[in-house]
DNA sequence: TTGTAGGCGTTATCAG
DNA sequence: CTGATAACGCCTACAA
């Protein structure tokens, strides 16, 4: 069943079957109603490849991240899908894992699909060193390119994400002049948002005055358990009163090892996670973190590309505020000393 | 640049470049190699919409669910967009959301898309009611449909999923002769696998010589909170000793319910969730579950579909036995209990 | 308002 | 082994 088959069924040509499916141009009523008539009929559906090859496009946008199952990344993905499919573009999902190797190899994959536009999610796509960036500057030549939560400069290059200097610059300055002496921040990875925050926390402390003796910081590249396992290492060493983490996965089990040695949190031991997933509403106290507005950047994500997508000229970046989410493990000082943080967004595209 | 281009520098017809680009026909070694050597050279990529267009395929499964930032779900399509991608797929995703018609408008969507099959993912696409399911085996006529966790019957409808009945028959079971005198089970919705669970609950109270009032089911429409705030609401009528509940984010609630209500978990209440999703991990205690084998699922359910599409016949079904998995939630009785039930998976089309 | 015809980039079937 | 050519199904100037 194609065009031709219409045509011929209702006496006209394809050129008209083809007018009114895409609502162009000037058509009778009385042919339009036959016509309608007929597809409803027949249930004709136009060929989407055959489409596709004339317009040379599908609709189709290419998301990327390591891993689907990632409670951050399945929320980022569920709330790209939807505003993608609320401008017409479908969602090509691709797990690429960490590996650079494979991530190139899955860019180009896509790429050859003739994808209109990809969106890279998590801030690990960025690489610390340029040379390893250089496969996505390479894309972006071809289509445009979207970051959510990545921050890389280049051509036809859009980013929307959060500002992590400033959340754990933030975090951290408000447990030390609440009264938290020995911090330690631990995270996974030293992606371009990793070093960012690693920078805040480190900024804040010195900005206090504290020596390198008196703050730590320690990459734990961990699930739950690795994470208790080697806070307990670590405790053997040197002990804290306060921790911040990358995300919250590090953060439970941050949690599980104050319980397992036996501190009282967030008495003995605060902790803050990062990313407000639904993982940290599951534990007892339930888990204070910041949250770095995900489904914000995803809107604005979304808005870049399609506008990028429709030749419009759009800002390369969206920036927005973190915010501090206090719940259970931290006190309440360190809670009431956010009261006055009501900035919410800066960026400069909000949707 | 197209197979024009690549013909005319190396000096033969597109049907050669064609013939290496597939690897199909015979080519003499020198002009593969040229021809190669051009493709390299330029870095041509073959017209995935042309190809699309005359294969009348782009080698795409569509993957419906109801909401991807679901844990369990997301770890699902985590599953299959791997599995499907190792075997030359990839995976539009569409998140359908719960509603009926939207649902239908979807999948409608998707094969107009020309998909090569759709895979559904999640029990509650199968409906009590067998006329609200006719769209499902609408879309079976004219492409394979795969379930994962759900059962429906039909030409080209596969499906993969866990005895649920067997799943809570054994449970309750379990839990009735381990000493535990006033279970609860607590669901989301009668979809047909929540009829079954149901179903297998109730058999085995009255199994048991049970009468109606001495054990109690519920339908709880809920999240965390709702969970627990029905059950602090309901606790005013009776009292329970043990809950099984239809997922583990109904558990995490009743566990916040014991908290909130001074009960000790599990001495004076039990708890049991469904589906052994990350969230049972950041609780404390740690939630005992009922693990449904989903990679198992997912990778049957990937099995199914490309032999399907391979023209291949395969079995409609695969049916997996679930796993008691007893953690915190549930006392030391009610773990040891398991040790006689080692049968792992009846399926007959194992991966 | 409607029809004709060319083009989109492949694959595949024939001849040679 | 290689080349010419007909599908594949749609969109869209351009003509009528």
């Amino acid at each position: 069943m194609n065009i031709y088959d219409i045509s011929r069924r209702a006496g006209v040509s394809i050129a008209t079957v083809s007018r009114v499916l895409n609502g162009s141009g000037k058509v009778s009523a009385a042919t339009r109603q036959k016509i309608l008539a007929i597809i409803e009929e027949t249930g004709y559906t136009p060929n989407a490849f055959a489409r596709g090859l004339g317009l040379n496009t599908m609709h189709t946008v290419g998301i990327l991240c390591a891993d689907s199952s990632d409670s951050f990344l399945a929320t980022a993905i569920y709330l790209l899908e939807q505003g993608l499919r609320s401008h017409g573009y479908d969602s090509l999902l691709c797990c690429t894992g960490y590996d650079h190797q494979v991530r190139q190899k899955y860019l180009d994959l896509l790429i050859s699909k003739r994808v209109d536009g990809v969106i890279l999610v998590g801030s690990n796509y960025v690489e610390a060193k340029p040379e390893l960036n250089q496969y996505i500057l390479d894309a972006a030549r071809e289509i445009p390119v979207v970051l959510v939560n990545g921050y890389l400069e280049g051509p036809q290059v859009y980013c929307a994400l959060c500002d992590d200097y400033e959340a754990l610059h933030l975090a951290a300055t408000r447990f030390l002049t609440q009264g938290r002496k020995r911090l330690l921040y631990l995270y996974r990875s030293l992606s371009y948002s990793g070093r960012r925050k690693l920078a805040g926390f480190t900024d804040a402390c010195q900005d206090l005055g504290l020596s390198q003796e008196q703050f730590h910081s320690a990459c734990c590249n961990g699930s739950i358990y690795e994470t208790r396992d080697y806070l307990k290492a670590l405790w053997e060493q040197r002990t804290f009163d306060a921790i911040l983490t990358s995300d919250d996965e590090m953060a439970i089990g941050a949690l599980k090892f104050a319980r397992a040695q036996g501190l009282s949190v967030p008495k003995d031991l605060s902790i803050l996670g990062y990313n407000n997933s639904k993982l940290g509403l599951c534990c007892d106290p339930e888990l204070s973190t910041i949250d770095n507005q995900l489904a914000f950047s995803c809107t604005s994500a979304i808005s870049l590309l399609v506008k990028a997508l429709a030749k419009e000229l759009v800002p390369a970046r969206t920036i927005l505020s973190a915010q501090i989410l206090p719940r259970g493990t931290t006190d309440s000082a360190f809670a009431q000393a956010g009261e006055t943080n009501k900035e919410y967004a800066k960026g400069e595209c909000m949707p």
